[in-house]
DNA sequence: AGAAATGGTATCATTTTAATCCTATTAATT
DNA sequence: AATTAATAGGATTAAAATGATACCATTTCT
């Protein structure tokens, strides 16, 4: 359905709150902490934090008083790879993922790879898009969004729920 | 995981076919043909098109003899649509969907609608992004990709795989 | 009347996901 | 040294979503 995983979720909130946090005292953040900040499940914060330590984008400390701090600039921390980080190369259809995969229908549209290329490329696109916002951006939002630099509005056509 | 339906995928496929057939004779398509042509399971492909004609993309002809055509002008159809009206509104998490669901974590991120409205924005940037490819560019589409009219090259820095 | 379609919905098996649990390891505190 | 509090890595389980099919009604051509 085009849904990100929960844990995914559980992961941006807990980045936000590492970020947040960095600003403050050097103490080290534990999984139970955010889990009890956000009200989220600790056994859920705990597999997020272990994915993104494994993606290296925060640093451990174990044992007593361990826990978690952010180990690269939230600017450099793109939606991409976070999403990438918790569940793997994004691939709309299977095909993008697992070029040995043609299961998905969009690949076998022609004998001369017309829809397969296609279907790839707007994997690429939407992959792009999220690369282009950073997890500071994220942190950073209030009224207005920027992307890549650039102030843009939201497709009005498009959304028309969005009030951003 | 960020992955369209099955069901979305064969509808795609077989719009693109309707797209083809729609340059020849005037007869129209029927489910088993479709299923057979792409040797895809006739069931999900009836299923497809019924969503298709929900949607208004197809008109169908009932009784023998009948089938699909194509109901709407293939530069007009968008991805987002197309999505949309197999799967429902796009949300890449619960809260961009039903305002009234803050299951996902990513909208209690603050109490002033910080991240709230955050990932509402990054849903609607993915939604824009789909939005701008239409049914014409994915069956056009061989060597180089159209986007709104300009040509776009895929990022390189992101895609690693993509030769397009 | 019979055959061949769509239209709508219900069912079912399988897969995926969300959540939890268990064990090992590490380190601070007492 | 023992205890406590934390990370690290799997394994497990219950619930939800998905993929696929089936059924029945309706329509229309032959």
């Amino acid at each position: 359905m085009l849904r990100l995983n929960r844990l995914t979720d559980y992961a941006i909130v807990t980045l936000v709150r590492l970020v947040e946090h960095s600003a403050g005292p050097d103490a080290p953040l534990s999984a139970r902490q955010i889990a009890e900040m956000e009200n989220l499940p600790e056994p859920m914060v705990k597999n997020a934090l272990k994915a993104l330590h494994r993606a290296q984008f925060v640093a451990s400390v174990r044992g007593a008083r361990g826990g978690y701090r952010l180990a690269e600039d939230p600017k450099q921390i793109t939606l991409t790879q976070i999403i990438e980080a918790i569940e793997g190369p994004m691939a709309i259809t299977p095909c993008c993922d697992d070029s040995e995969d043609d299961s998905c229908m969009a690949c076998r549209l022609a004998p001369g790879d017309r829809a397969g290329p296609s279907i790839q490329f707007v994997n690429d696109r939407v992959r792009s898009v999220l690369n282009d916002i950073s997890l500071h951006q994220m942190v950073e939002s209030t009224g207005s969004h920027q992307v890549a630099g650039v102030e843009l509005t939201v497709d009005s056509q498009l959304s028309g729920k969005a009030s951003l």
